[in-house]
DNA sequence: TTATAAAGCAAACAGTCGTTTGTTTTATTT
DNA sequence: AAATAAAACAAACGACTGTTTGCTTTATAA
C-alpha cells in the first residue's frame, strides 16, 4: 500500500500558515491580507485556521514573534564573531540588512507591518521590536566616539536608513545587503579615522 | 457677458475631504480606511464621495499629489536661501523633516502608504515619489566630498534615517524636526571638516 | 481493534466593503 | 421668476470580511 509519508502529527501545517501568512502580510500589508487568502495559500478552508490561531491578530503576532527572533538570531551571532566595537557593529548591521533582504518574509513583516495597524496587538508588537532595538542600543554605546558624539542619533541615523532600504534595496551584481551596509557604516566611520 | 470665472461653489467641500482623508490614511493606512470613514468624518453619505472622485484609489492619489507638493515647495524654498552646498542640504533636511513631523497628514501619506498597497495606483505614486526624490540627488551631487565616496548611498543613508523617524519621534523640548535633521547632518558632516 | 484527540471540512453568521443608481436639494445664471 | 447645473441624499447592489458552529476525517495510543 501506498503509506504516503507521514510525519508526526505534532506541528502538522503551523510552520507552512506561518509562512504563507509572512509572505502576505508582506506582500499586501496586514489590512489587505483576509484570512481566505492565507487559507487559500496553504489549500485549507478559512474556518480551519482557527483551529491554530483564535484570531487573525494572533496569527500576526506570530509571524512577529518569529521575525524577531529570526533576525535577532542572526545579529547575535554576527556580533559574538568579533571583539572590536566597529567590527561588532558592521557585523551587527550586515547581519541586520541580509535577514531582512535575504531571509525575507518574517523579518520584513515586522519592519513593515506598523503596531497601530493592529491595535488590539499593538501593546506586544511594540514590546517585541523594542526588544530587539537595545541590542542595537548596547552595540552603539560601545563605540569609541568623540565624547560630544549624539549616540542616540547615531543609533537611530544608522537603523532608520537600514529599515528604510526595505523601499529602494533590488538585488543586483554590486549591490547585496553586506555592500549596502558596508557602505553606510563606511560614511559614520570615516569620521573617525583621523 | 463677462466669462465668469467661477470660484464660487466649485471646490466647496472638496479640500476638506482631502484633509480627513489624509487624516485617516496616516492614522490607519489606506487598506484600513473605508470610504464609510472619510464620509463620516466630513459628515457626508458615503455615495457622496463619487461626485468628488471616481474611484478610493483617485482619492489616495490626490491626497499624495497634494503631499509631494507640500513637501516640495517647503524644500525647494529652504535650499534657495542658501548658496553653500553643505548648508543647503542641511537646510533641506530640516524642511524635509519638518513637513513630515508637522505639517503632517499629507507628506506623511505619501512616505507611509507605499504604492504596492494600491496595485491601480502604484505607478502613478512611484512617479510621484520620484519626483522629489531627484530634488535631494541634486543637492548630494554639489556636496564637496571626496572623489571616493560613495554619493548615492550618502543621499540613500540620509533619506532614509529621515524618513523613519516618523516611527520614532514624539516632539519635546530637546526634541524638535530641526534638531534631529541637524543631529543627522553632523554625523555625516564631520568627516569633512578635518 | 477500539478509543481518543488532533486537524480539517462544510456551511453559515452578521457585518462591512467599494460602488452605482435615481432622486432631491441647493446655489447660481438667465 | 424660471432654467440650469452642482452637490448631496437615500437606498441598495453583490462581493467580501473575520469568525463560529457542528460534523467528519485521520492518525496515534490503548
Amino acid at each position: 500500500m501506498a503509506q504516503t509519508l507521514r510525519v508526526s502529527r505534532s506541528d502538522s501545517r503551523l510552520p507552512q500558515i506561518l509562512d504563507e501568512a509572512a509572505r502576505l502580510f508582506r506582500e499586501k500589508g496586514y489590512a489587505a491580507t483576509s484570512m481566505r487568502d492565507i487559507a487559500a495559500a496553504v489549500d485549507m478552508l478559512p474556518g480551519s485556521l482557527y483551529y491554530h490561531f483564535a484570531a487573525k491578530e494572533d496569527l500576526l503576532v506570530a509571524v512577529y514573534e518569529e521575525g524577531v527572533r529570526l533576525i535577532s538570531e542572526k545579529v547575535r551571532a554576527a556580533i559574538s564573531r568579533h571583539e572590536e566595537p566597529w567590527q561588532k557593529l558592521e557585523a551587527a548591521a550586515v547581519a541586520h540588512l541580509e535577514a531582512l533582504l535575504k531571509t525575507g518574509d518574517y523579518a520584513l513583516v515586522v519592519i513593515r507591518v506598523l503596531p497601530q495597524d493592529v491595535p488590539k496587538a499593538a501593546a506586544r508588537l511594540v514590546k517585541l521590536r523594542d526588544s530587539y532595538d537595545r541590542l542595537f542600543a548596547e552595540l552603539v554605546a560601545a563605540l569609541p566616539l568623540p565624547p560630544e558624539t549624539d549616540r542616540q542619533s547615531f543609533r537611530l541615523l544608522l537603523l532608520g536608513a537600514l529599515n528604510w532600504s526595505q523601499h529602494w534595496f533590488r538585488e543586483s551584481g554590486r549591490n547585496s545587503p553586506r555592500s549596502i551596509a558596508r557602505s553606510f557604516l563606511r560614511l559614520l566611520r570615516e569620521e573617525q579615522k583621523t
